[in-house]
DNA sequence: CCGGATCCTAATGGATACTG
DNA sequence: CAGTATCCATTAGGATCCGG
């Protein structure tokens, strides 16, 4: 069998999960829509240009569905399409792994390389 | 519920799993050990620079040991741990996602946003 | 209230050459 | 055979300020 041929929306999507915040960002998503401001509240580290730019790539991928509610001041919700909810399994199995195999501290599993 | 700190095991986890490679790297592994030059075969696309760091950064992980056998020519094996094999239940349900949700043409899903 | 525009720094990845 | 070392281009992310 030859590798020399990644699976394309395997890199996608592995790679935007693998982004910064994109898991906390989903995380909230999973329990019900959110307005913008919401996430800053949730979560006050994140920079109103990341949240912006991590919204807007989950919605290119169709993952998350933007919701303008036409009325003032402006309202905008941000929810999960069923993509996106499918998405969970992946989140969980994730988590899972990573609760197995937790290490409770920082050292490194390694042991010393010769050299 | 607040969501002011992320899962900093999680995190890890996915972020590792979203680099360029790793994907890869561990399909490659996950059917037997391998060789540094088989995979190298296996990828040609695949520089030595970023194969030995990737190999590098899972095996710090505890997903990946290497094996050196102490003969002439020096021979060394990558394999899986337990932690590492137990990474394909992950691997299996990011590519289900992927395969279920693929679109076939590179169109954005996403409609047009206002401007 | 919901962002966009800018600027700057750090991290990532590719190419190439060299070594125990 | 199995890597390191170096250099460079691109990308990702944080900080800050501005606008409909």
């Amino acid at each position: 069998m030859r590798y020399d041929v990644m699976c394309p929306r395997y890199e996608q999507a592995a790679q935007l999960l693998g982004k910064k915040w994109t898991n906390l960002i989903l995380r909230i998503l999973m329990g019900q829509p959110r307005r913008f401001g919401e996430f800053r509240q949730q979560v006050p580290e994140l920079s109103e240009r990341l949240l912006s730019e991590r919204l807007r790539e989950l919605e290119d991928e169709g993952i998350v569905r933007r919701v303008v509610a036409d009325r003032r001041p402006v309202f905008v919700l941000y929810e999960l399409t069923p993509k996106g909810q499918e998405l969970e399994a992946v989140v969980r199995s994730i988590q899972t792994w990573a609760n197995a195999w937790i290490c409770i501290d920082g050292q490194s599993v390694r042991t010393a390389r010769r050299r």
